[in-house]
DNA sequence: CCGAGTTAATGGCATATGCCGGCATATTGT
DNA sequence: ACAATATGCCGGCATATGCCATTAACTCGG
């Protein structure tokens, strides 16, 4: 009767199907499932080389900022600065990033790649382009622009202080 | 001339500016990015609650589903099975969440909310819906909804396959 | 130059997420 | 009925992410 009334209860309730109202329309459910889901796409496209999803976005923003602090770094990737750092640790231990205290301000690090953290991020480029390319073929290449675009404009300024 | 031409080589190049290229354009970290921010809009709102938005989700969804399975519950999140049975584990230890086995499946695991765990998901949602509506008052209700749905196209079918 | 306040990073703790290998339970082909 | 296979979950391991408290280093007013 227990087990009954829990199991059925829910879908034949006339005044809602199961599973479709709730988290339909939360944001936050929306993008970490998507999230989740484009994770493992390139996560499985970046195999071959070794390196997660995520470290690839790590290796390509300090590629691209050339030697941020870590403060830069985190910001850059609307991060915590301790997870920045904990994400970093497994690339520092494998010595594809390096850090090293900045001359000026004895407190600052400077996050940097080693010629073989170089090497690595070339090499899986290489690999996330073919996951960005049969991603965008599948979706669409200016629907996913607009929607990088939209996502942008989430993490921007505005919405830093919507709090 | 390697350690230099990774340190030095990049701010000063008129090839590009920092920080502004490689991720731009990556769908994935676009998506991350955006998530991490919306993550801690709506994890600061619930915390009165005690609950993290993660597991306001999985609250919400078992709510939704009245029993699911540990597989009918991953599914619907775009969860693995096993993500899924880790990030239940502090709800069960709190008694919000049961697991009981399936009586015509016994390897199947129901999982279902106690009278205390309906409880707290209805006095979250109290909360997660003021972070909701500062979002889109911040966002813009339309455009979320779309970008809502554009998100749960990239979840859904179509997409599963493209690898 | 000193001390109060501020800022950058670290360490510890907790959850989030995923992969893999193993175990128990179903299902199926014969 | 039985062996082979498939399925659902568990445990262990590794990374991802964030908060908090602490420490080290800088800034500034006096």
């Amino acid at each position: 009767m227990n087990a009954r009334s829990v199991v059925r209860k829910r879908g034949s309730a006339p005044e809602r199907l199961a599973g479709t109202d709730l988290l339909n329309h939360c944001n936050n459910a929306a993008l970490r499932k998507a999230a989740r889901r484009l994770g493992r796409l390139y996560d499985a496209a970046l195999q071959p080389s070794g390196l997660r999803a995520t470290q690839y976005i790590l290796l390509a923003q300090i590629y691209d900022l050339g030697c941020p602090t870590m403060a830069d770094l985190a910001d850059s990737l609307i991060m915590d600065l301790s997870a920045t750092r904990h994400s970093l640790e497994p690339l520092v231990r494998d010595r594809l990033v390096r850090l090293r205290v900045d001359e000026k301000d004895r407190r600052a690090r400077r996050v940097t790649l080693t010629p073989a953290g170089i090497a690595k991020f070339k090499e899986a480029m290489q690999l996330w382009r073919k996951a960005q390319d049969r991603f965008e073929r599948a979706f669409g290449s200016a629907r996913a622009s607009k929607l990088r675009s939209e996502l942008s404009a989430l993490s921007s300024e505005p919405f830093k202080e919507i709090f």
